[in-house]
DNA sequence: TTACCATACACAATCGATTGACTCAAAGCA
DNA sequence: TGCTTTGAGTCAATCGATTGTGTATGGTAA
């Protein structure tokens, strides 16, 4: 008799119980096995499944992995959980996880290489089947070590020269943003960037700036404070502090524009008719400040990222995939549209 | 030899290369092991650890979990990762989990049961050694029958009557709104809440409530929408179509103020003037919109509840806490004060 | 009668590490 | 010299499951 009480219940328990080898319950019991009944008589199925639920008997999940070396479960490495654009895309990787069985467990890198690599080989000692970066850096060569020790993983959000990724096509998305700024007649325009070694930052910047000057425009201004409000705020403090100031911002980040909009506003500068603003992910504070955003369906490259791993691990070819953007206008460059939400007005995304 | 190249190494590895068994091995790799020297000779130690180190050697936490019955993770429940209140609790979690060479794993659960049970049921088929609840309901069994499973919580956000918990100081939260709301004269109060079943809703709306009624204002109206920008549009759509509107707006969340003050703005009605708005949580979004918030220190209210559930692992006795609250006031309930960002203004909190 | 074959199970090794109980040789001590 | 102690390890069971190989029993066909 197990001294322990109250303990999990083990196959060795159902098997004393029923009186069949622990063999026989193994086989029964364990979901992978497709013909259970072949290897018992009915009766000893029945009984089997009797006491496993009379016991409350449930897989030791880590026993299961240490035998079979296949733990289904996914690491997933993001740079900051707490943004909606991560948070967002991990939900998406969490329902594929879902619907097949297996558990996305994630953890937050701050794009500090020293607590990326801690985080991925945690992950790794947890014998993950799988990883999912949301945090490359472009042409980093710790991905290449990570490929080296056999570890299937694919990229999300940002791209990587020789790595399988699904992101937006942020290229396409800059010049979006310059082309619909141009077409109100800016011409002087400015972006507020992630730091260089971002693919999401380079490539916009890159499709934003080569529209400027294909339009004949000078050379767009660069604040590369990065993603948040704070970064927002920062940026167009140092845009007042050298005039002229830009007539129109494209930002990476709504929550940015949320930001410089603050500052904008305290010294009596009006959206959108002394500098027009154009945000990044069209978010629900997007549609609530009447912001021009870019959007793009995060929840689904989430998705795609699991599902092309999931790919991968069974054996498939898998290739990069680029999402469409999309520009929705709204007040912040266009002043002829409505400020705020009008009482009869879908809404046609959550959060 | 091992068919198998370029896997991960195994204590046995070692062991057949230094010439000692696996137990010596163990002896001197494992990290809890406080004199390792007890067990073999400078050299051997030596030579143990170059091995190791050589071949790159992890230790197997699946392996070591399921000899030890410790698993060194603790599994985290959140109503809604992406959240910014939940992601900054949990970052708060995530620090101290790090501190300790512990992995928190994570889950979001959307306030359903079922999805809560499954999850809670995945994670201890994963053995961790406890759980942090974020999302506990009010008076619900199901964690009950989680602690009569003898698995250590604790929760943190929400409380629940029966067991230990982290929270903000809802109740004077909810009293302190009224006042401020009442100081400046407004008499028609209103709420964006919660379902019921959470404590944070419940003791913010006793808390208003009281305070209103004890200063003979009608009873505040309640619209339990949520805490998202949809929610908050809703409630204030809600409101416009039965006048009279409030003066007077208490949300449980900024992002709520932000989707009422979009339809405030389309209808042309005023913020502060026609309606004073309070939000809840002071984050990044209430200063940029100039809005008077109430804010806690979530970080550390994540904290906390895991070094008491680590506490509790480790057999001391513990307490809830209640983190106070405090109220910063800005141009949404008081329009003497500036609106906007000053270039010269310092910022206190990041994201 | 005998070979043959399902059926219905059980044996025992294995995954990678931990750990209480031993062993064996050399050194210390009386 | 004989006995104890110490240092430097090893043995083998164990955690909870999986899985290739065996085997006893009963039935069937030749």
């Amino acid at each position: 008799m197990p001294t322990r009480v109250s303990q999990r219940p083990t196959q060795r328990q159902i098997a004393a119980q029923v009186g069949v080898s622990v063999t026989t319950v193994s086989r029964i019991l364990n979901p992978e096995e497709t013909h259970p009944e072949r290897w018992a008589s009915p009766e000893t199925v029945e009984a089997i499944r009797k006491a496993a639920s009379d016991l409350g008997y449930r897989r030791n999940a880590l026993a299961v992995s240490l035998r079979t070396s296949r733990s289904q479960t996914v690491g997933v490495l993001l740079p900051m959980i707490g943004d909606y654009v991560l948070a967002t895309i991990f939900a998406g990787i969490d329902e594929v996880a879902r619907e097949n069985g297996v558990m996305a467990i994630t953890a937050s890198t701050l794009d500090e290489p020293a607590l990326r690599a801690e985080r991925t080989f945690k992950m790794l000692d947890h014998l993950v089947d799988g990883m999912i970066f949301a945090d490359a850096h472009l042409d980093e060569h710790f991905l290449d070590g990570i490929e080296a020790q056999r570890v299937p993983f694919t990229l999300v959000h940002r791209r990587h020269s020789r790595h399988i990724s699904v992101t937006a096509d942020d290229r396409a998305a800059g010049r979006m943003a310059a082309e619909h700024l141009i077409s109100l007649g800016r011409t002087r325009l400015a972006m507020v960037t992630g730091r260089r070694y971002m693919s999401t930052g380079t490539d916009r910047v890159e499709g934003f700036v080569s529209a400027a000057l294909e339009a004949g425009l000078p050379e767009p201004t660069i604040y590369d404070n990065g993603f948040t409000v704070r970064a927002g705020r920062d940026a167009a403090v140092a845009m007042l502090a050298r005039p002229p100031y830009p007539d129109g911002l494209f930002a990476f980040h709504d929550l940015a524009i949320l930001g410089a909009a603050s500052v904008f506003r305290h010294h009596g500068l009006r959206v959108p008719d002394d500098i027009a603003t154009v945000g990044f992910y069209d978010s629900p504070m997007a549609w609530a400040s009447d912001m021009t955003s870019i959007g793009v369906n995060l929840q689904d490259m989430g998705r795609r990222s699991l599902e092309l791993l999931l790919d991968r691990l069974s054996g498939k070819p898998i290739e990069s995939e680029v999402f469409p953007v999309t520009l929705t206008v709204r007040h912040s460059t266009d002043p002829s549209r409505p400020v705020g939400s009008p009482m009869e007005a879908p809404i046609a995304r959550a959060l």
